[in-house]
RNA sequence: GGUCACGUGGCCGAGAGGUUAGGCAGAGGUCUGCAAAACCUUGUACAGCGGUUCGAAUCCGCUCGUGACCUCCA
């Protein structure tokens, strides 16, 4: 089996991932702003990074995963008229900011447990960790990279960047930094246009605010990330992510904060995710071309045709490899949702198929087919995270599994131990990694026992002849939602929408 | 304007110097009382123009197009 790769923005290339400490993995992921409603383009990092930490975990790794939740307004740098976004929403429905800060994320994690995403070991919050922000700004402007100015607490990149390499991740140059002219409020208390603020004054207005060495204010954007990833994660940890958007400045600027007050960049890997689209453009509030998770999931938006099942949506992303942009449509979304429920049959047949116990492939070349196919799996997820491929190679055994079934393919075919492998791949690869559920809940024992008196109904009717009752009941039930199916072996299965 | 990506068959999307990605849709067939499902067969694509090479969609250059970042952003 290969090692796993990833690759790393940092260094633009595909890396041996091997973690600082053996056995264990460090991972902290920038969480959402919780100053209003997830869409779909937020999906896709806690999608990506949840099957990256679930990869990691069955690897082996014990793994600690960070997320954490933005929930103070630092937004105020670039001063708009619009100071705090948490507090500017507050003022606007009515609520207290953290009352704000409390429904959305709720809506969240409501969001984040229907796409199946296992939490984080850690969740912890910006609100939380304000005294751990402000004395690593303190330890920043003891080493000399940070000054005071009316209140407010800037990193001086220029210094900075005469003795690290700024820049490097988001691949800019501080001299075509230094030159943009950009006229945004604040910046005549800046030494230089590329110095970002560590600590903000908070102007009367303004509702969430903190006492500081340097009055009354709260915390720059970047710095939470950088404070409460070194805390539980410690100073040097194996894996960062995000959406690439995050790269420059936050990522870039996390790098410079931890370098200074930490001696070292704070993350080995970097990992970064492309952005959904739609209709070519990046999906975004700057857009105003977003779809909402709960939009999403009820269909109500005048952009969808449907209403998308979390797990259909998880999928449609996991078709895409991570770091390619995905591009939102109907048809892509409608395709995986055929998709997926053909995989997940074929799944679900795969579990009910009888192994037998020929030790010998009666299909020699077919056996060997299905055992690459199983044993790729791995290789495809160690070269960096390619669930595209993975998705791929399941699909190739839906035929030979449906196959089986349907008596297409000899029982004989494969050998018990192939049948096992593919079992086991599908187990781990399918459920355990790319983290997918079936679309239908279990029904319950009740519809069962009067589906089952309905088919036994029907098939008296069918032996008889009389297919006008037959159908009848087949049409009503297909209207109610219930799909039947009559097998090749004489059973009757059914699918519940 | 600067920096960086990308441009794949009807659609979505992997991959990558010579050998089938995969999915959805379409066509034909098998099975079936009819359906549905399933299975089989079927598509030879890689923006354009040059160059390197025995050979390029894959490498290099140019052109065109699209997008991202440079400001909050997943």
């Amino acid at each position: 089996m290969s090692d796993l790769h990833i690759y790393n923005s940092y260094t633009r290339q595909k890396e041996k991932f091997e973690p600082i400490v053996k056995d264990h993995v460090g991972m902290y992921v920038c969480g959402p702003t919780v100053s209003g409603e997830s869409h779909m383009g937020h999906a896709r990092p806690y999608i990506t990074f949840d099957v990256v930490y679930r990869y990691l975990t069955h690897l082996g790794y014990k793994v600690r995963y960070v997320r954490n939740i933005t929930d103070a307004g630092h937004f105020e740098e670039e001063g708009r008229e619009a100071q705090d976004k948490v507090s500017e929403k507050a003022q606007l429905e009515r609520l207290e900011p953290m009352e704000l800060v409390q429904k959305y994320s709720n809506l969240f994690h409501w969001g984040m447990r229907l796409f199946n995403n296992i939490d984080p070991n850690i969740e912890p919050t910006a609100t939380g960790h304000v005294i751990e922000q402000i004395s690593m700004i303190q330890k920043i402007m003891d080493e000399g990279f940070a000054y005071e100015q009316n209140g407010s607490v800037y990193f001086d990149v220029k210094k900075y960047a005469e003795a690290y390499p700024y820049g490097k991740l988001s691949g800019r140059k501080i001299d075509e930094l230094l030159e943009t002219t950009r006229d945004l409020d604040g910046q005549d208390e800046k030494r230089n246009k590329v110095d970002f603020a560590l600590w903000k004054k908070a102007p009367p207005q303004h509702i969430m605010r903190w006492a500081s060495p340097w009055g009354e204010g709260f915390p720059g954007w970047h710095i939470e990330c950088s404070a409460m990833s070194s805390k539980y994660l410690g100073k040097e940890f194996d894996l960062h992510g995000g959406g690439m958007d995050l790269q420059f400045p936050h990522h870039e600027s996390e790098i410079a904060q931890s370098t200074i007050a930490h001696g070292c960049a704070p993350a080995r890997y970097w990992m970064h995710n492309n952005m959904i689209t739609i209709n070519g453009k990046k999906m975004g509030k700057s857009y105003n071309n977003v779809i909402k998770i709960t939009e999403l999931f009820s269909g109500d938006h005048p952009m969808l045709e449907q209403a998308y099942h979390p797990m259909v949506v998880r999928f449609n992303i996991l078709q895409t490899h991570y770091r390619s942009t995905l591009d939102f449509s109907n048809e892509s979304l409608q395709a995986s949702e055929k998709a997926f429920r053909r995989l997940w049959d074929a799944y679900e047949v795969l579990q009910k198929l009888e192994p037998g116990t020929n030790d010998n492939a009666g299909d020699k070349e077919l056996n060997e087919k299905v055992t690459k196919w199983c044993n790729e799996c791995a290789d495809f997820m160690n070269d960096d995270m390619n669930t595209a491929k993975v998705i791929a190679n399941l699909f190739e055994m839906a035929p030979v599994i449906n196959g089986i079934k349907g008596g297409q393919v000899s029982k004989e075919a494969l050998s018990a131990d192939t049948y096992k492998l593919m079992l086991s791949t599908f187990d781990t690869y399918l459920v355990e990694v790319l983290g997918m559920k079936p679309l239908q809940v279990q029904q319950d024992n009740k519809i069962d026992q009067v589906l089952s008196l309905l088919i036994e109904i029907r098939n008296d009717a069918r032996t008889r002849k009389d297919y006008a009752t037959s159908d009848l009941i087949r049409n009503k039930l297909t209207e109610a939602g219930v799909m039947l199916k009559d097998e090749k072996d004489g059973s009757v299965s059914y699918t519940i929408e």
